[in-house]
RNA sequence: GGGCGCUUAGCUCAGCGGUAGAGCGCCUCGUUUACACCGAGGAUGCCGGGGGUUCGAAUCCCUCAGCGCCCACCA
């Protein structure tokens, strides 16, 4: 027992009411500075590692994180308790497009600019911001429970992961893994920065179809129609495609168009990628505008002119060469208007042009996918650009098998499937951002473009200095990578990687990566194929995949639906501890969970259950007994509740090890309520305020157990209050719960009697409530309980349990009657013998008339539909022995049942 | 266009070949010395529709419908 807890149990009993607040954070404190949360490597207990997925630094808990947290927290104290040497990472991410623009957004209220700051003005002033808010997060992981081993913090952008990005990013390159290209990218204009396939939304759009006349050269009136959603980016036309296959079209394969507005003469060309079904048969081809167009213009090798720039304006400057007046065509004043406009504007002026040349052959309304920016919101914009790409689909092979072969293992397992699919159809990563907060590329260019990747700039200075012969200035590329970059190397650099450090040799690979869906792909895909590649090992082992956490009626949370909860407020209004253990119980593999504002209070109920059970265990002066032993017990009563905490570790520790915390919160919930509470405290309430002798001791004893068992197994997922009632019990000679073992099952003698008797037991006060009150029988009436029929051990268990039957069932005595029935009896059948409460005036006759009617009647056609299986002789004979076994005895008991209840109609049929 | 998931009590969900379940809500009763954030009891289901496999289907297969999500070349 610590000294804390001593002082603290002789000072004061449990309060009436539970409050959360008064202990939360000083638990929290407690454990933290105790070292409780650390790994230690030293250790010669098998290690257990959970990285967490690393929030963005400048950010704030939302119910998400929730969720993850809990989650982890969940498994990682599990798995602490059960002796491993457990290692829950923490840590930031740099988070670059998220960051740079909440950091852009503040400076643009100051009426600042980054571009007016320059660079290492705006990365200080980053850096600031982080220093203010990167402590947020932090915070609020810890007031959600989380025992993470704050010791080992990192963050994506401190010096050692950044060694491990650069490392990363000079040895991929070396391996012709990384390399740089000119190609088409996803630009996103709003931030003027390249991003992902994966950072790119579609997003359905109603827009219109425009089909375009383009003159056929030297056959005056004959127009070649396209027809395009983009009219803006028809000024980089550089061919108009036919399916070969189209007759409509043969005879203008290889000969020219004209290209309104501009005069470019432009082929007519025979490509599969035209499709004779959709538009009008024939496409522009726009090879620096369109991912498809860019294709075509390589295999026809046709130029491909911009005509938008960074920003989405136009610009002429890559088709002024090309440009001719064309009368009746084009007009190079016109197209001098165009330069600088918004690419929205141009399109309007465009198609106003058109229309005046009589160049528009029909407009349809058309619906279709644009593709927008997942942050920024607007369409993107594809463009012809130089960008560092990844070799993923290299990568991805490895990754792939490693699923195959179940070295990790999707919990559960139908994510595979996604992650396959999208693996191995996997495109080049383009990893540049044209960014400032981020890493920067270690990438120097010589004065001859000359490309220099190497870990420092000392290093490329030599290497320049090498090739030149003497020193040259370099320019450093100044674009950032990709904030996925850095976290797919998170299992690894956050351990010291890429030096070998024992923490490197001791935690990789994880056990269990824990994170939703979403980020499946950007992600977890991207820690496989670098993990593997780089540690020559998967990761993590299992990767548990949950869902998303959606407001009551299942929308997905959202600022602007204002239906967002927080988490911090519900664990401030209802504990930590009742908002895990609701969010627990909710996450049912694969499934998204719906949580409401109601679903933690009535979680915050079993909170307070447990809380007032341990109270009455504390009145009765239950403490810890280290001389209990729950082998040794020997009432009924005690092998009973011992035997069912048996049972209640088994599943717990199945359903934990599953991954199954709904299962796991649901066993707690029924143990503790259903079997502890409801039924051993109220059996043992006369045992413990009667005589002392075995029967006492036994249920104080008993009692003791259980309670710290269930604060034991409850402790994964509600560690506060668990804790709370553990220290001021002063249980366990570990002292702290959160460093105490994960219970075992006993082996409890006499455990199939004790469950035979309780059962009866059980169903025998069951049953005289259910009749009392069926027929209004009110709680201040008490009665005697007559059997009929009964056997010698029933009676000897009614007379063993006569205090308990008095209390539960409001009778005053159990006694054999098998005489005629009593005047205005109330009957109901338990077993072979039938009790009776004689309840002359209290009783409404009828009313029991007719229970006992619906009664036997819902019983003999239970009987009837056993019957009529059993007459049937396919099933008889195909079905299982011990099935049909099962049938005949369900058939005799259900029979006999009915005869019973018959026998009691008769009594007061008169 | 391709793929995945879901559809079971009023609500939220478990069960996934052998007697349809839980929690909440609802109704009735209740100042039994832990707890009204409580106790006791009760009612409520063509297990989305149709077809098939099987002695037996909520459970397996096919099909249809509705809802949700992911991926996919903006003609």
């Amino acid at each position: 027992m610590t000294r804390g807890a001593a002082v603290r149990q002789a000072s004061a009993m449990l309060d009436k009411t539970l409050s959360p607040a008064g202990f939360e954070p000083r638990l929290y404190q407690g454990w933290e500075e105790s070292g409780a949360f650390t790994a230690n490597p030293a250790s010669g207990a098998a290690p257990f590692t959970i990285m967490i997925p690393p929030p963005n630094v400048t950010g704030s808990l939302h119910v998400g994180h929730a969720l993850d947290v809990t989650i982890q927290d969940t498994l990682i104290r599990f798995r602490r308790m059960q002796g491993r040497d457990a290692l829950w990472q923490p840590g930031t991410d740099h988070a670059g497009i998220a960051t740079q623009m909440v950091v852009e957004r503040l400076l643009a209220a100051e009426g600042k600019d980054r571009r007016e700051m320059g660079r290492e003005a705006f990365l200080d002033r980053v850096w600031q911001w982080k220093g203010e808010s990167g402590g947020t997060i932090t915070r609020q992981l810890r007031r959600m429970g989380a025992s993470l081993d704050w010791s080992r913090e990192r963050f994506t952008m401190d010096e050692g992961l950044s060694e491990a990005v650069r490392e990363v990013f000079v040895t991929l390159h070396r391996q012709g893994l990384l390399y740089r290209d000119r190609r088409l990218v996803n630009w996103d204009v709003k931030f003027q920065t390249a991003i992902s396939d994966l950072e790119v939304e579609s997003k359905e759009v109603k827009g219109s179809l425009w089909h375009l006349r383009y003159p056929v050269e030297g056959q005056p009136g004959r127009f070649l129609v396209v027809a395009t959603t983009r009219p803006e980016t028809m000024l980089g036309d550089t061919a108009v495609a036919v399916n070969p296959e189209d007759d409509r079209f043969r005879d203008l394969v290889g000969k020219h168009v004209v290209l309104p507005l501009v005069g470019r003469r432009i082929p007519v060309v025979a490509d599969a990628y035209s499709d004779p079904e959709k538009g009008s048969g024939a496409v522009k081809i726009t090879p620096a505008h369109d991912f498809n167009d860019f294709e075509v213009g390589r295999r026809h090798d046709l130029p491909s002119p911009s005509v938008l720039d960074a920003e989405g304006r136009m610009t002429l400057a890559e088709i002024e060469g090309e440009t001719r007046a064309e009368p009746g065509v084009a007009d190079p004043a016109f197209l001098a208007t165009l330069a600088g406009m918004e690419r929205f504007e141009a399109r309007k002026a465009i198609l106003a042009e058109l229309e005046r040349l009589e160049l528009i052959e029909k407009i349809e309304p058309h619906t279709h996918a644009v593709p927008h920016g997942d942050r920024s919101g607007v369409p993107i914009e594809p463009r012809l650009t130089w960008q560092w790409y990844v070799d993923a689909a290299t990568l991805a092979k490895p990754a792939v098998e490693a699923v195959e072969t179940g070295k990790t293992q999707f919990v559960p397992k139908q994510w595979e499937n996604t992650f396959f699919a999208w693996m191995r159809d996997i495109q080049p990563w383009c990893v540049s951002r044209q960014l400032w907060w981020g890493h920067q590329i270690p990438a120097w260019y010589g004065p001859d473009g000359h490309i220099f990747v190497e870990r420092t700039e000392a290093e490329a200075l030599a290497a320049a200095r090498a090739r030149y012969g003497d020193d040259r200035e370099l320019t450093r590329d100044p674009d950032v990578l990709d904030t996925w970059f850095s976290s797919g190397l998170w299992p690894f650099s956050t351990l010291g990687w890429p030096r070998q450090t024992p923490e490197l040799a001791r935690y990789y690979p994880g056990d269990v990566l824990v994170t939703g869906f979403d980020i499946i792909f950007f992600w977890v895909a991207r820690m496989m194929m670098l993990g593997i590649h780089f540690m020559g090992e998967v990761p993590f082992k299992t990767v548990n995949i949950h869902g998303l956490v959606r407001d009551e009626r299942g929308q997905k949370m959202s600022k602007s639906k204002g239906n967002v909860m927080d988490p911090l407020e519900l664990a401030d209004a209802y504990g930590a501890d009742a908002l895990r253990f609701t969010l627990a119980s909710f996450a049912g593999p694969g499934r998204d969970v719906r949580l409401g504002r109601q679903k933690v209070e009535s979680n915050r109920a079993f909170v307070t259950k447990l809380w007032n059970a341990a109270r009455f265990c504390e009145m009765n002066g239950i403490a810890p007994d280290r001389s209990f032993d729950p082998m040794k017990a020997s009432t009924p009563l005690a092998r009973w509740i011992i035997d069912a905490g048996n049972a209640a570790i088994a599943e717990a520790t199945a359903a934990l090890e599953a991954y199954r915390l709904d299962d796991y919160a649901a066993a707690l919930y029924r143990f503790t309520w259903g079997s502890f509470c409801d039924w051993f405290l109220e059996l043992a309430k006369p045992a413990l305020t009667g005589p002392d002798g075995v029967e006492k001791d036994e249920a104080k004893g008993a009692a003791q157990h259980v309670l710290g068992l269930i604060l034991r197994l409850a402790h994964p997922v509600m560690p506060y209050v668990t804790e709370e009632l553990w220290d001021r019990f002063g249980y366990g000679p570990e002292g702290s719960l959160i460093r105490t073992s994960w219970p075992e099952p006993v082996a409890v003698m006499g455990a199939d009697a004790a469950r035979a008797e309780l059962n009866w037991l059980v169903g025998f006060i069951s049953e005289v409530r259910t009749v009392r009150a069926e027929v209004n029988v009110p709680p201040s009436v008490t009665v005697p309980l007559l059997v009929q029929g009964a056997s010698g051990e029933t009676m000897a268990r009614a007379a063993r349990w006569i205090e308990p039957i008095r209390r539960m069932a409001r009778a005053t005595e159990v006694a054999s009657h098998e005489g005629p029935a009593p005047a205005g009896v109330a009957q109901a059948v338990v077993g072979e013998a039938t009790v009776m409460l004689p309840l002359e005036g209290v009783v409404d006759l009828a009313a029991e008339r007719a229970r006992l009617s619906k009664e036997h009647a819902k019983v003999e056609a239970e009987a009837r539909k056993i019957a009529q299986k059993l007459a049937n002789p396919d099933f008889t004979s195909r079905a299982k022995e011990e099935v049909v076994e099962e049938t005949r005895e369900r058939l005799a008991g259900a029979e006999a049942e009915a005869a019973r209840l018959a026998a009691a109609l008769s009594r007061i049929a008169a």
